[in-house]
RNA sequence: GGCCCGUUCGUCUAUCGGUUAGGACACCAGGUUUUCAACCUGGGAAGAGGGGUUCAACUCCCCUACGGGCUGCCA
């Protein structure tokens, strides 16, 4: 039997959750729920200046909206530190690391005396005589090797070569006794039992300097997986000028999170012709095979496409916990009680043409209003003398109507046949009485959820 | 500068040496219709460029172009 599947993901705190971040969590948690594995969380704060509290609480809201559950406590970097330090000193007696005096002025010194930004520092103390070191502080360098090459065997872009040469002797510990996060990774991941490490590509050339650390603890290698990162529309890397670049300001466009796991799924992964699909359905289907080679974009109208079959397929009272969650973070007024029973009722017929919540709420508007009737200009256009006229007396036909639809369709049929005018003609005022607008659902749903009492004292009002 | 990675319709992708290069979004044209949608049908649309290898290359190799990443006592 094959040893059980641990993935990760592993953000530093340093801003909201980025929705490639997002992206990269649910690959990790498809891939690891699948396959009966665990999906762990680590927050890799080693850097104090830049990490904050408030950033790890967004991510977690960014990563339990997305409905990315993560197994046992959320691991804190920083708090290992006394472990990495260990692993480091480990390191020196193994002979696979040593003490570099060099301070940090001295480093740029040697760049600017080379001329070039980008050179490779050589420590003088690599293989410095231990009686000579001085009573000074000093960091712990990697003793990288300088011949040869590392290959890194990754599953997105396949055999890596690393000449050796090309590769520092990267320092492990700083000189505060904090790690770095070249030694930080590997350590935890190791500590961890972390099999299979799923992340951007942007950490590719890193992963030949994690595998040096491996090998100089003799520990067992994981699986690596670098995917490529998400792009703007246009191609670029994507930033804050493209719009959205945060999973909350998704939640807050209002794109129910069913529909972002599976647009994001299916960005950069593919997986013959499956486009729709559930998380149960993904995790089923999601391999490390399936994932593209080369950076995606992120297509607005798609994402809004595949939402949209999620709403539509939505359990009515799931879709209500969620919009009504929306709400909250959209910063609308909370649902009334009569306003949360009416939309209910409306949910069925409405959910299956919209595909955010915005849109949900905007096809769902006649059963938020109440009287007066506000009635826009459009709508008012179809209310002349003779539609009022019409709705009077509709209005009086429908006082004791059983209220389904195939007891009012010949009502309202016989009432336009009566007035001359085609159906069209009779629906126009009814939206406008109804809802205030031209644009409604049907005229017929629209009555039957706001029921005879409602329904009738809306026309009487049009009809005034 | 060095090293590393990438490149199939406008976009996301399928294909894993032999296909009329498939699907989805978007777009265009019809249809349905009680408005807006939604929905249904049809259509146009692709292997970055150049060399190889092979009976055969989108698929394998090399070069170029373009895009991206790394090269920190950041992660």
């Amino acid at each position: 039997m094959n040893s059980p599947i641990v993935t990760r993901f592993a953000p530093s705190p340093t801003g909201y959750l980025h929705i490639g971040g997002g992206r990269t969590a649910l690959f990790n948690w498809l891939f690891a729920r699948g396959r009966g594995g665990k999906f762990l969380l680590r927050i890799e704060d080693t850097d104090r200046e830049r990490s904050t509290p408030e950033a790890t609480a967004a991510i977690l809201r960014g990563l339990t909206w997305l409905g990315l559950d993560w197994d046992g406590e959320v691991v804190s970097q920083f708090e290992r530190k006394d472990r990495h330090a260990e692993v480091a000193h480990q390191m020196l007696s193994r002979g696979t690391a040593y003490k570099c005096f060099s301070t940090t002025e001295e480093i740029a010194d040697f760049r600017e005396a080379s001329n070039a930004s980008y050179a490779v520092f050589r420590s003088p103390w690599r293989e410095a005589d231990p009686t000579t070191y001085p009573d000074a502080p000093y960091v712990i360098r990697m003793k990288a090797p300088r011949t040869g090459e590392t290959v890194i065997e990754d599953r997105v872009q396949g055999t890596v070569r690393f000449q050796n040469d090309q590769l520092d002797d990267m320092i492990c510990l700083r000189s505060d006794g904090t790690p770095t996060y070249m030694l930080a990774v590997v350590v935890d991941d190791h500590d961890m039992g972390v099999t299979h490490i799923i992340r951007g590509d942007d950490h590719l050339n890193n992963a030949a300097r994690h595998k040096m650390i491996y090998d100089a603890m003799d520990w067992p290698l994981p699986i690596w997986a670098h995917i490529p990162l998400i792009h703007g529309p246009d191609g670029k890397k994507l930033s804050k000028r493209h719009g959205a670049v945060g999973v909350e300001e998704y939640q807050a466009m209002g794109y129910p999170a069913a529909g972002m796991r599976n647009y994001l799924t299916r960005l950069g992964w593919g997986h013959l012709d499956a486009e729709i699909f559930t998380s149960e359905e993904a995790m089923k289907m999601f391999d490390l095979d399936g994932i593209g080679r080369g950076p995606a974009r992120l297509d607005f109208k798609k994402l809004e496409n595949t939402c949209g079959h999620h709403m539509a397929r939505a359990d009515d009272a799931a879709l209500l916990h969620e919009l009504t969650a929306f709400m909250a973070v959209a910063g609308l007024d909370p649902l009334t009680e009569t306003q949360r029973d009416l939309l209910s009722q409306a949910l069925p017929f409405v959910k299956t043409s919209a595909k955010t919540f915005p849109q949900l709420l905007e096809k769902a508007n006649f059963s938020l209003i109440f009287r007066p009737i506000a009635i826009d200009a459009a709508a008012q256009a179809s209310l002349d003398t003779v539609s009022r006229g019409i709705l009077k007396s509709l209005t009086l036909q429908l006082q004791n109507a059983l209220w389904s639809k195939t007891e009012l369709e010949p009502i309202l049929t016989a009432a336009a046949a009566e007035a001359g005018i085609g159906f069209g003609k009779l629906a126009a005022p009814i939206r406008a009485a109804l809802a205030g607008r031209t644009a409604t659902p049907s005229v017929y749903d629209m009555m039957l959820v706001l029921g005879r009492d409602e329904t009738l004292a809306r026309l009487a009002e049009a009809a005034e």
